[in-house]
DNA sequence: GACTGCATTAATGCGTGCATTAAAAAGCTT
DNA sequence: AAGCTTTTTAATGCACGCATTAATGCAGTC
């Protein structure tokens, strides 16, 4: 295992702290309050952390004031599925032409445990393996800079996911359990029989699907929009 | 205008230091060279600008070694125009779709003074114009993903254009000021027609045209590559 | 009572010196 | 002389404290 200074051990905790929603969008990350609960003895490793985050877009930052969870709001989750859209159109037409037959075994796996993990109704351990499920395509695509990009913008699109799920628990996550399950399946079929054309539409559909499905629902009454 | 911290001054510095060919690819670029050169007090700001660059994926790091600018490989050469073609796509297409009669006019200037300049044969001068009209591109599809995306890609592919212009000043340089003004011309016009199809692909073929000039001579005896 | 400006406060920004460590150099052995 | 080991060196990594500054509250005036 790579050895992590604490810039990088920040850096992933910082992540993980976000994602475990111990903060809000428009919330401010600060410094001291980081250094504490992550025990660490100084500052610095927090400030050189949050600097990346800024950099690579998870964060925004306003001077001398701290960094904070961008504010979610319709447009910029248009922007975001819209760009996720053809980012993965491209990653999943990418995977078809490269895929090993190894890599689509492991695929297989994955979906296998997503669909476990989906009858078990576990919110955070479905999300986890959607996630794996993506990033997975993304690497049998083998362009690190289309991979980079998906790896972002797909972070910045489960935001918007993450307050859907939140806000809806009781009602809405059950369907939502079974149709991402047999989309991802006809997309790992595309994959599997090499047809990058299919593939990258289904793929697109399926993005704009779970877009519409939570943009409709955010943006009436009591939505998070 | 903005005021901007030494954090930011050391970020730009860096980046410019790096675009007037004070490195090149493979080199260190150290922390207490680079402060001295900016004149700085101390290596923090630079710390942290070189931090937010590798961040971003403009440079590599070593643990405790530091960062590098990274070397360029023909399957990096792939990766990155192949990444650029499909970003750049999308971005044409989207430009077509959303232009402003406004900005349509401002991409006519910038085209004018880009054939202009490469008529004086100013290679640093027409580099940037050429910028301009890829980044103006991106600003008119008015996606913040993707016109960070394509930012980021573009920055990457240039490393690889600067090379080949810098080896081969003499030989090809007019031909490409010829060829390059006159596809950047169709794909004005299909987006002036708002063709959004024609657009993306002629941006495509654009940037596939240039992969394949730079690639095929810098992998000859004697390139970079 | 609301508005303006000053003082306070609480956060980031930055400089300095030391700790750590990877790589280069030197020394040692065969 | 080649290869392994130790030492040195030169760079980043980190802690700490002070400087700077944006926001907040408070007092004084109209």
């Amino acid at each position: 295992m790579k050895k992590e200074n604490l810039e990088e051990f920040a850096y992933n905790s910082i992540i993980k702290l976000i994602l475990d929603n111990h903060y809000r969008p428009g919330d401010f990350l600060l410094e001291s309050e980081i250094t504490e609960s992550l025990n660490l003895k100084s500052r610095t490793p927090v400030h050189h952390a949050l600097g990346q985050l800024v950099a690579k877009g998870f964060l925004d930052k306003k001077n001398k004031k701290g960094c904070f969870i961008p504010a979610l709001t319709p447009e910029d989750a248009e922007h975001v599925f819209f760009a996720r859209e053809n980012i993965e159109f491209q990653t999943a037409a990418s995977a078809a032409i490269h895929a090993s037959d190894e890599e689509i075994k492991q695929l297989q796996v994955i979906i296998q445990e997503e669909m476990e993990t989906g009858e078990s109704g576990n919110i955070v351990g479905y999300s986890s393996i959607n996630e794996t499920f993506h990033e997975h395509i993304a690497k049998i695509g083998k362009n690190k800079y289309l991979q980079q990009y998906c790896q972002h913008i797909f972070w910045r699109s489960n935001i918007y996911i993450f307050f859907y799920f939140y806000q809806f628990k009781a009602t809405k996550i059950n369907t939502e359990f079974k149709i991402s399950p047999s989309q991802h399946i006809k997309i790992m079929e595309a994959i599997t029989n090499r047809d990058a054309d299919m593939a990258g539409k289904r793929m697109k559909q399926h993005v704009r699907e779970t877009f519409e499905a939570i943009f409709r629902i955010n943006t009436q009454k009591g939505g998070v929009l």
